[in-house]
DNA sequence: TGACTATAAATGAACGTTCATTTATTTATG
DNA sequence: CATAAATAAATGAACGTTCATTTATAGTCA
């Protein structure tokens, strides 16, 4: 018997990511994916239930790697300081490297199969990001806050960013913004000084502090 | 002769808007629109061009409604922390009070049409923006970063916590969150510390430490 | 090894439907 | 009565999906 061939698979769902990043989700015709793929429009329904399917599929796809890059190194019983730097590095790099499944993810984030978002499905990255924001806190490193109110504090300042630099542009139209490691720490900083607590807050001046007079 | 039915147009928008805020742009049909609306295709041609120009007409709308509501009491020469304030309770009461037209824009804005943005649409805004900054930097009111550090670092957080609120619920799947002034302004009084320089910190910390004794 | 067979992959053409838009005509009004 | 709004009906193209058929190959047995 003949079996499948991943490469056709891998190379329906490339072309399917393509189409839709570059023409959005109305741009993704099954009969011209096909034609660009070079198969029958039929053998895409031998690896996929229907249009949904091949693109939900992509989503569990994409999504499953993202996550799985941001957490590399990562270990919550890290720092605050030290774990949310791992982080954002993690995340930047991935999506700079890999700007079209990021726009994908954001694409069909505001789209409405968003409603098809399985419960359970990023739970261990959302259940290692509690027990890192729990320690944290008992351990007085970060405010006490709503994971919420963390969560925007924290992270979104680089999806915006992150949001420029694939955007090409940031608020003035020239020259092209390009995301550096220098302005993504410059910003870490800031959030990082938004999220400690007064008192750690006054001791690491004090180290700065220390440090600035040693080397004087 | 016959005279254009204003409300005729309007129900053309509002009922277009809902679809799309529903069904995504995939889900707008021009004749689908026709029978909802009560009017036959060809009458939402002698209104709009074509179908993009009716989802163009209705972003350049709504953008410009946001906009102005997000000025509603503000002023570039007021201090930092006011200032940003006046914003931040604006955009969030009007994302909250129109859910579905800014639901509509985060939607466009992770589109393909988006391509379609001209320059000098938002400009009044930039640059109001970019007279505040300027002025709060001089005023040692804020950090000297670049202005998309900045935006990212002061407005990034509030919009996750709009989206938070839009979507019905936080990281966690129940109890479903909602945005009150509570958590807004906690979250606001992270951001103003992010920004605000270190000189105007302690500053400002001395204060309250003063009016805690006074009244205690 | 080499022919045979069972099986699933792969196909091109076609299905009925829906798409955005146009045309020819009627209707309402300054 | 002139003019533009409004319409019903129709256009060809494109849509997602299916069907009848062909093609390739893993397993079997000589």
């Amino acid at each position: 018997m003949r079996t499948r061939d991943p490469k056709k698979e891998q190379a329906i769902r490339d072309t399917a990511l393509d189409t839709i990043v570059r023409h959005g989700f109305r741009g993704l015709s099954m009969q011209k994916l096909a034609k660009d793929v070079g198969v029958s429009p039929a053998t895409i329904y031998i690896y996929f239930e229907d249009r949904e399917d091949l693109i939900l599929s992509l989503w569990r796809e994409e999504s499953r790697r993202m996550a799985e890059a941001t957490l590399v190194g990562f270990d919550p019983s890290m720092s605050f300081a030290e774990g949310l730097r791992v982080q954002w590095k993690n995340r930047a790099r991935w999506c700079i490297d890999h700007p079209r499944e990021a726009h994908f993810l954001e694409q069909i984030r505001h789209s409405p199969l968003h409603a098809h978002d399985e419960p359970g499905k990023g739970r261990d990255f959302i259940e290692a990001m509690r027990v890192f924001v729990r320690g944290a806190i008992e351990r007085g490193e970060l405010v006490r806050v709503p994971v919420e109110v963390y969560w925007s504090v924290a992270f979104a300042p680089l999806y915006q960013l992150v949001k420029f630099h694939m955007h090409g542009r940031g608020l003035t139209p020239t020259p092209r913004f390009v995301l550096d490691e220098k302005l993504m720490n410059q910003t870490l900083e800031l959030v990082v000084k938004a999220l400690t607590p007064a008192a750690a807050l006054t001791k690491t001046a004090a180290k700065h502090h220390a440090h600035k007079k040693v080397y004087s």
